[in-house]
DNA sequence: GTGACATATAAGTCTGACTTTTTGGTTCGG
DNA sequence: CCGAACCAAAAAGTCAGACTTATATGTCAC
């Protein structure tokens, strides 16, 4: 997704960071930073620059004459898309879906009511392109294809809400649609009720009819809910 | 809020941060490390960390023979709760507080409805203890004793939902309340119908009434985004 | 104009010496 | 026996300087 290795110290990163959300150095250990250095065979500072990324990501906690500590997960900054894509990446997997997935039902349905009344002519224009996309892959397994028009239609929802705090869930829903393509269920074809859904979605936010795309899009976020058993009925 | 200033680096970014989200340096301007080195009187390892801090948070991209280039706005980490802090701080406050205003109106009912299934006796009581404390508070200009229960208040909420990342929303909705108290409109006592709806709100939760305890924090989400003039009637 | 090549530039890296803060133990006095 | 003051070691923090590497840009031949 990101450019992976900008440098030495984000090959440090890359290694050091997946290795911390797994819970591979459980909260509480402490780290030399020297000592690091020498095991990942790079100079102090180049060290000491990885150490303030996760710093600054609340994932350790440098203090004198103690060390690295690593900080309890209830501390992580859980929305920065680099710890996102570590812990999906690793153990926690499935809990980071399942609360992202839960975001999503809160957020989204806001996100196209609002869409509906402030979404341009182009962004209408874009939804419907995404909707038909959608159908025209619904059937034959053809997943891939599916899912690009996916992500893009909930993409354009969240920009077009006018709210910059939604828009940038756009890397977050991505990745959770991906992940569910590509490791979850989904198998076989999508939902054909699903499918409707967003078209009918595309429908009320062209219309103006902020209601009418909030409730069809909690009945998505829903059905996305139901798909990890995080709803009861 | 967090420590201040810890290291060099630390004070650094308190100088450097707020400048660039504030639009001093607009998106597309060039900086050098060893210039701003010499500017902030501080040896180039520690202007590289603050650096490699600010291009972890997406506000600066660091590249060869170019230099530090400031990112546009979009591409900000706008939930990094230290991005937060210094946008509020900046010229960027209203409109900082208003995303986040829509943000807290799409997550906390949600999340209120969860807390009503998953609360602990203890985060009842809590809560319970909280509405109380914004009902004494409510009237003879007592307005920081009732922040303190009303941010106590939406930070049991959060946490209760038993979602990480709506828990980790409570120190935003921490700087949105604090804000709206200080700065901006409240000026007299509380609005009496929106204490009242904070205490059937814990009445909800405790009693396990998750449709109830959503309905009524949407209502107070709805009141929040009223006094900023979000909703149009 | 186009492509190959040279050059300057700014970030990136490494090393070693030095400073500062903090902790944990030690000693001394009550 | 306990507490306060003190001391020493440990680890992060800071700095300066030399060197490497990628790359944007300008130059020249064709």
């Amino acid at each position: 997704m990101t450019t992976p290795g900008r440098g030495l110290h984000g090959r440090v990163l890359d290694s050091l960071g997946p290795a911390i959300t797994a819970g591979e150095y459980p909260p509480g250990s402490v780290l030399r930073t020297d000592e690091l250095a020498k095991d990942f065979e790079v100079s102090r500072s180049v060290m000491r620059e990885a150490v303030r990324v996760l710093e600054s990501m609340h994932l350790v906690e440098s203090r004198r004459r103690v060390g690295v500590t690593v900080r309890p997960k209830a501390e992580w900054n859980v929305y920065d898309p680099q710890v996102i894509r570590w812990r999906l990446a690793g153990a926690d997997r499935p809990q980071q879906l399942r609360s992202l997935t839960v975001l999503r039902s809160a957020v989204e349905p806001i996100a196209a009511g609002l869409a509906a009344k402030f979404a341009t002519a182009e962004q209408c224009a874009e939804l419907t392109e995404c909707a038909i996309g959608m159908v025209a892959n619904s059937r034959g397994h053809k997943l891939e294809a599916y899912l690009v028009h996916d992500v893009a239609f909930h993409r354009v929802i969240l920009a077009a809400s006018g709210n910059e705090m939604f828009a940038r869930l756009g890397d977050v829903v991505t990745e959770v649609l991906a992940g569910r393509t590509h490791h979850e269920v989904m198998f076989e074809d999508p939902d054909p009720a699903a499918v409707t859904l967003h078209v009918q979605v595309a429908e009320a936010v062209r219309e103006g009819d902020a209601v009418r795309a909030e409730t069809l899009t909690r009945e998505i976020t829903i059905g996305a809910l139901h798909e990890l058993d995080i709803l009861a009925p």
